[in-house]
DNA sequence: GTAACTTACTTCAAATTTTGAAGTAAAATT
DNA sequence: AATTTTACTTCAAAATTTGAAGTAAGTTAC
């Protein structure tokens, strides 16, 4: 709708890499000396979104199955993320709200159960009382270590080549430029 | 830890985009005569995971937000990406499943919840009495037009130049490959 | 110095979303 | 005709997310 076929002598694949032509409204392509795609799809703003909606839930259970492979009842995929954005650093929960976008309620609520399960400690910072710092114990510092182990394979399988490497790394900054878009869309607005 | 440095001459960019390095626990670079990546972030699995989950939550907040605007109170984000998922084909729940990788019963419920709300209408299909097809009603095709409209907004701005449309589709092209394989390894093990 | 405001979080209760076990009925297979 | 499989639905429970209200520490303006 938004785009429409930009060059002459069009042509249409109808499969991609196991998707028929039905999941995507506008096909186009291009014929230039780029080496990338050799056909383009015209992706919309929804179909991106439904795709990352796809792909999380895929990977939500990816780690459920990972956790319970561990052995690990009290910790959920939701957690587990969490664990994984506190990473290596010491930070607060603010600083933890902005890695993530989560709500505060939030995070509150999962920093309770981790520490609870004994995966991180929290501190209230010398200078200013309010603002507890966290920071994962060795129990916790070890399942994120399993889990980064387990996706080691992950990673091999998806980045086989250079190529792979700058398409994981072009599908990181386009899905950072969602983020700013809908981010700042959602606050101010377009 | 999976891919090293590949090159000699390695030079670091310190901030990608208002994104500091210890958001990326490997970067290498590299210099060739591509055009794209002019340093190449080593993008791993759960960097690209957790991206993934911070640019859902903005997005179903946005949706949210459009929906609010619209007046609408009987129909959250959940429920409209099933709508927008059916899309103006008719079809059975099973290929709405695949569609999204639903699971059944929360598909069921969604439906449920569309079909008292009026968006959506299920006929028994003749030849198969088991399955339903699924279609969008008026009101159905209505909001999800109106959906469609408030997004063609963040489409202009998402996709400006012809650099812009090839990294979506390069992102749209390999987070339905990160979909595979985390499919396959939910599934198969690896 | 203290009253008012802001920040940084926590708590709780409710809403939403997801999951899984069990059920039903039609179709396919034996 | 009996059995199994497919295509879904229902229900109840669990997980996750949200938002309103609260607390306590810090800041600012008299």
């Amino acid at each position: 709708m938004i785009q429409k076929l930009l060059h002459e002598g069009v042509e249409v694949e109808t499969s991609i890499d196991g998707y028929d032509a039905g999941d995507f409204p506008e096909i186009t392509a291009e014929k230039q000396g780029h080496r990338h795609p050799v056909h383009t799809v015209v992706v919309t703003h929804f179909e991106l979104a439904r795709m990352i909606e796809r792909v999380n839930r895929r990977f939500a259970s990816l780690l459920r199955s990972e956790l319970t492979k561990l052995g690990i009842e009290d910790v959920g995929p939701a957690q587990a993320m969490v664990l994984l954005a506190i990473g290596d650093v010491e930070l607060s929960v603010g600083e933890l709200l902005d890695r993530g976008h989560y709500i505060g309620s939030n995070i509150s609520y999962y920093l309770k159960q981790l520490g609870d399960g004994g995966y991180i400690d929290r501190v209230a910072s010398q200078r200013d009382k309010r603002s507890a710092r966290i920071r994962l114990t060795e129990k916790g510092e070890q399942l994120c270590s399993n889990l980064r182990n387990a996706g080691g394979a992950y990673n091999r399988v998806l980045a086989r080549d250079d190529d792979d490497l700058r398409n994981l790394e072009i599908a990181f900054q386009t899905l950072h430029r969602l983020e700013l878009v809908w981010g700042n869309a959602a606050r101010y607005g377009i």
